[in-house]
DNA sequence: CAGTAGTAGTATGTCAGACGTAGTAAAGAC
DNA sequence: GTCTTTACTACGTCTGACATACTACTACTG
């Protein structure tokens, strides 16, 4: 087993990716890189899902876009987290502690 | 937030399933109470969820099963975990530890 | 100077798991 | 004698993740 598998972390990529906005803005190939680096390779982002997510949650209103010519001179969409992104990133972190907690009772190690 | 929500635990619904597979051979209302009554609430899985879930388990080789009349009379279908089913529950606990380590970088508490 | 790797995406269609809704049927509770 | 609990089955829908493919520009590499 290399790596995690996509339903384990179905429901967390939309958390994940606001955390990772919390500080700053950022843009889908830095999020990638941070995603990968943070878990120290063990979880890598599908770009599709990583776009997809994007545009989910602009829907939902937690994300803002916007265009921006980055220092190499070429176009890149940022995202900025939203007031109504960061709730809902803080209800998914309960969420989290929650599902551990309830998993736990089913794990023999 | 009463509960847990579906996409948090889906991918381990099998995992708890055969979990209570793994000391008895059971049904699936008496599953569905197990994991209410473990969770104390906080999950409650969906009799849909719960009797797919045994329908893919049987078909990918991870329980077995057969009718049995209770002693009320009825008639049940019992689920028999095989040995490929407790590898597959190891597995996913393994899964889980890595998928937590993982997750975790990415809560803010 | 061509080819490859890296950066930064978009488009389209498929699949699996979870779920909503509904229905069946028998036993026990009030 | 109706309501709740027990114990399922059938069918259709939705969502998130993913495979595949394509665009386009830059940097490096031999």
């Amino acid at each position: 087993m290399a790596g995690i598998s996509s339903d384990v972390i179905r429901g967390y990529n939309d958390t994940i990716i606001l955390f990772l906005l919390m500080d700053q803005d950022s843009y889908g190939y830095e999020i990638s890189k941070s995603i990968k680096q943070m878990s120290k390779d063990k979880y890598v982002i599908k770009e599709t899902t990583l776009y997809s997510a994007f545009t989910r949650m602009e829907k939902n209103g937690y994300v803002r876009s916007y265009s921006k010519i980055a220092e190499n001179g070429k176009r890149r969409t940022y995202y900025q987290i939203t007031n109504l992104g960061r709730e809902y990133y803080l209800e998914k972190c309960r969420e989290w502690e929650l599902t551990k907690e309830v998993v736990e009772h089913f794990i023999r190690n």
